[in-house]
DNA sequence: GCCGTTTTCGGCCCGACTGTTTTCAGTCG
């Protein structure tokens, strides 16, 4: 018996009760007591208290006593037989919970999606009381919906889709300001919907003219404070508008970033103190609103460090205070170590490029172009890559405010062997290996040719070493465990690319490594100088990993680095 | 169902919107 079917037990019993229609607070005990177990960082046989945790009661305690004993709940199993399997994904119409679903079970008898979608047909449902003609007309509208919509949206979807409503928000006259919120701003790799507050003194006004410039495929909802709606893209994309007034901006971000859980932990700390957190502010005992100015004032008021919306997730951020000060900023990075040029397949010039890194204030570059091998790249010849060096010097012999460093981004071929030989590799300042090809190689190949990468004494760094893309393709699925190992041994860097395509390393990977003090790139991987921006996500997504500035090589000053090379 | 050196009963995070009724329940984030 493990911790995780522990807590599936304990959510799976939440959710037979839900389709029951209980008491809610009862579900949520159930729900607690999981996440209890959940945030405990422990493992089973390192608990032996685990009856005498807060938020873990007799009932509860006695379902973990029996997985602990025979593997199995009585509890499940009879809510397994009491509740037909056809309704749990009934939950997932929206405008149908618990209480509805047990209500349908119980007087229509109807278990499943398909049988619910025949009693609407047959306008049985409106029959039934607090149903009517119009709750029957959704349900069939959101069952046809269903198949059609994706649950998530990957990151790199939503951003050109943020950028968008963003330029529309600016245009409109009577909105103050605005922010995206909700977990795009906690940089999840993907989300159910985008979030915004706008703040404004004429959120009626603002409601009508955001439906009028936006691609409105369907209004969800449309009262005073909130809009959403659905929006006809390539993507169907959910989007929620909150209005609020200005000086309650700093709550509703706060408020509308969440997480949820988030959320609880900290409006349970404000009520031990007698004060009730909403999004529109803090109220006190005596019923007076207190206001905030920015999220560090707010959390500031509750003694309590900025917590950076990165990291907003569990609960579990509230036991680590202590490391967010260590945790890496856009501010710490003094350069990046990945990009392309018009010599491969960049949309700019090398010296394009380096202005674009001085205007970020960096101390040093690497320009990285492709190599011989990847042709639809336009990858470097040993005879261009000799040619680049020359031109690098002499274009870094022009500046005394950044250092630019000559580079490759060298494919691993797919027969494990290298794209460039040692004499050549030596004559440049940086080496980054990494795959393009042969991607669903067996895994002991792929990892033969990884080992053949980092154990080549000239090598620096292995580039987005699972070749995954968020939401989209695995890659080519290394042993990373193992990876991390080599690169321990043999000195070398492991990226994060910042991509929103790439992410790679993943969250868990990154953990692995920063455990294993195994040094960390984050690199934007630019073809174009608009992409440098994307060092500001990949600083983010390393704090999700809770990646101190120590595991981080961009941090380090040009000296260091130079050593290092 | 769980919890409590103010409580063993009465709360449990908090508020918005919709649809159904006519003062509110259910759902959602």
């Amino acid at each position: 018996m493990d911790k995780k079917t522990i807590i599936n037990t304990l959510e799976k019993i939440a959710l037979y009760m839900e389709l029951q229609g209980e008491n809610p607070f009862k579900v949520s005990a159930f729900r607690k007591a999981a996440q209890v177990l959940e945030l405990d960082a422990r493992s089973l046989t390192e608990m032996d208290n685990i009856l005498t945790l807060k938020g873990i009661g007799s009932t509860t305690g006695k379902v973990i006593e029996e997985l602990l004993e025979n593997g199995e709940s009585s509890l499940l199993i009879e809510l397994q037989s009491i509740v037909p399997k056809g309704l749990l994904p009934m939950l997932k119409i929206p405008g149908l919970g618990g209480k509805k679903i047990a209500k349908l079970y119980k007087e229509l008898q109807i278990d499943s999606i398909d049988a619910l979608k025949e009693a609407c047909e047959a306008k049985k449902v409106q029959t039934l009381a607090g149903f009517a003609a119009k709750t029957e007309e959704k349900i069939l509208a959101e069952i046809d919906n269903l198949q059609s919509k994706p649950e998530r949206t990957a990151i790199w979807k939503l951003e050109p889709i943020v950028e968008m409503i963003e330029s529309k928000l600016a245009a409109i006259e009577q909105i103050e300001k605005f922010s995206v919120a909700g977990s795009y701003r906690r940089v999840k790799e993907a989300s159910k919907d985008i979030d915004f507050i706008i703040t404004t003194s004429s959120p009626q006004q603002v409601r009508e003219e955001l439906l009028q410039v936006l691609p409105v495929l369907k209004v969800i909802a449309a009262g005073d404070t909130k809009v959403s709606v659905t929006l006809d893209l390539d993507d169907e994309v959910d989007v929620d508008f909150r209005l609020v007034e200005a000086h309650q901006y700093a709550s509703a971000l706060n408020h509308f970033t969440g997480s949820k859980d988030h959320n609880i932990k900290m409006r349970q700390i404000a009520k031990e103190q007698g004060k009730k957190i909403s999004e529109y502010g803090v109220e006190l005992e005596d019923g007076t609103m207190q206001h905030f100015n920015s999220e560090q004032e707010f959390y500031a008021y509750f003694d309590l460090p900025f917590i950076p919306p990165t990291v907003r997730e569990d609960g579990s951020e509230f036991a680590k205070l202590d490391q967010l000060s260590a945790l890496v900023t856009l501010d710490d990075i003094k350069g990046d170590f990945h990009m392309h040029s018009t010599w491969s397949d960049g949309a700019h010039s090398i010296e394009e490029m380096v202005e674009a890194s001085r205007a970020k204030g960096y101390s040093y570059i690497v320009i990285t172009d492709h190599s011989d091998y990847l042709k639809v790249a336009n990858g470097l010849s040993k005879e261009r890559l000799v040619q680049q060096i020359e031109v690098i010097k002499e274009l870094n012999a022009k500046y005394t405010d950044i250092e630019v460093f000559a580079g490759t981004e060298m494919d691993i071929l797919p027969d494990g062997s290298l794209d460039f030989d040692d004499e050549l590799l030596k004559q440049l300042d940086f080496v980054i290996a990494s795959i393009h090809s042969s991607f669903s190689q067996p895994q002991e190949k792929i990892m033969e040719r990884l080992f053949n990468a980092v154990t080549n004494p000239y090598v620096h760094m292995i580039a987005h070493p699972t070749g995954r893309i968020v939401e989209q393709r695995n890659g080519y699925n290394p042993v990373v465990p193992t990876l991390i190992e080599w690169a321990k041994e043999h000195g070398k860097i492991l990226e994060l690319n910042a991509n929103p395509y790439r992410l790679d390393l993943n969250t868990e990977h990154l953990k692995l490594a920063q455990q294993a003090s195994v040094p960390i790139a984050i690199n934007t991987d630019a073809h174009h100088m608009d992409q440098l921006k994307y060092m500001d996500l990949g600083v983010r997504y390393a704090q999700k990993a809770w990646l101190p500035k120590e595991s981080i090589v961009n941090t380090w000053t040009l000296e260091q680095f130079k050593q290092f090379i």
